[in-house]
DNA sequence: CGGTCACCTGACCGACCGGTCGGTTGGCGG
DNA sequence: CCGCCAACCGACCGGTCGGTCAGGTGACCG
């Protein structure tokens, strides 16, 4: 076990390093600006952490590891595959807008930086999220009756899409709130634009 | 005007680059890089380009020359709103995964790295289509006459996203084929997950 | 009080970066 | 056959990168 210290610095890093990376990208983002921004030497990053490679891939393991306990983790406990799938559309853009270290955004837009074998235990973790989305959407189509066909995949990479993507352009301090942001993909996704409701 | 020979040159030096900006992303590519790749030598490459700045915003503009051509003129060309964003949906999923060059990849995914003045004028082109969609939504939403309070804005970019994250998961020799996935993006946005139809 | 250890500094390394430059080449117009 | 010039080469520039290392410092322990 280590001691509190020694995890504090090292998420102080995590937590400067993701703030930057999401500014400036993994790769435009050099190890003297992380040590800067934490009034710290180059060195001195070298003694909580290997490489650069590791703090990104620690970045993003923590990251998930937020996501699971924040949305999976909850929404998992609803039985009723209609309300969990609302409950994690909601739950998940929260954590994307909310999330103070951006360490989701890292997640999304660096995904093919990582050196492979570190890449394929981070997409392992994402995987296993594709696949409860399609099995709750598989849940939904059946518990509903729907007899469109649409491919659970394609249904749950489409959502993933458009959630995925708020970071790209949503600001909070814009005209659209957060809750009308949530109730309008909602809407979206189980009635379509043409809702009438 | 530039002889077919300068032109072919900076063509095939730019669709090379857009080859390896979206395979290791811009920052990570050297112009070494791209240099071995045309069996160049690097000098030769700042005989066609300023800068490796330069390169990038060409790509992007040339990508959107081609998504302007292929998709917005001959979708703005349907007078009913309906099928005017059935057919843009079609022809941008079918652009995004068919263009050889990878160049829409790069202008999704290399956004902020255009120093500020080349972003500016990125940006300008994408918010023309933005602004085209949101558009095209409100006439589609006040033609079916729904009651729903959908933000046209929203809307927009939840198809956006749907659409742009495909190139982040979708192979053309997996299971699932580009039509099968047009018909069911299509039947998401339109009608939702719990269509009937 | 002396020793140890985590933490950190700052000088340093070789590799490579984007970009420049003087010079070569080969094909084409006159 | 000459002269020209776009296209290209390869050595080179200053600077920055990720990473290393010898050494300093102060808190804690016996």
């Amino acid at each position: 076990m280590k001691s509190p210290a020694v995890t504090d610095s090292r998420r102080d890093i995590l937590r400067t390093a993701a703030r930057l990376f999401q500014e400036r990208g993994y790769e435009a983002t050099s190890m003297q600006d992380i040590a800067s921004a934490l009034n710290l030497s180059k060195g001195a990053l070298y003694h909580h952490f290997q490489s650069k490679d590791e703090i990104l891939f620690e970045i993003m393991n923590h990251g998930l590891d937020v996501f699971d306990e924040e949305v999976l983790d909850v929404v998992r406990q609803i039985p009723d595959p209609v309300e969990r799938l609302r409950a994690c559309i909601a739950r998940h853009i929260g954590m994307l807008l909310r999330g103070r270290d951006r360490e989701i955004t890292v997640i999304l837009h660096e995904n093919r930086t990582l050196p492979s074998r570190l890449r394929k235990r981070i997409n392992a973790r994402k995987r296993s999220y594709i696949h409860f989305l399609e099995d709750t959407i598989q849940a939904v189509q059946s518990r509903l009756g729907t007899k469109n066909e649409i491919h659970p995949r394609a249904a749950a990479f489409a959502l993933l899409g458009m959630i995925n993507w708020v970071y790209q352009w949503y600001r909070p301090d814009g005209s659209l709130s957060e809750e009308k942001l949530i109730r309008d993909y909602t809407t979206i996704f189980f009635d379509g634009l043409t809702a009438n409701q």
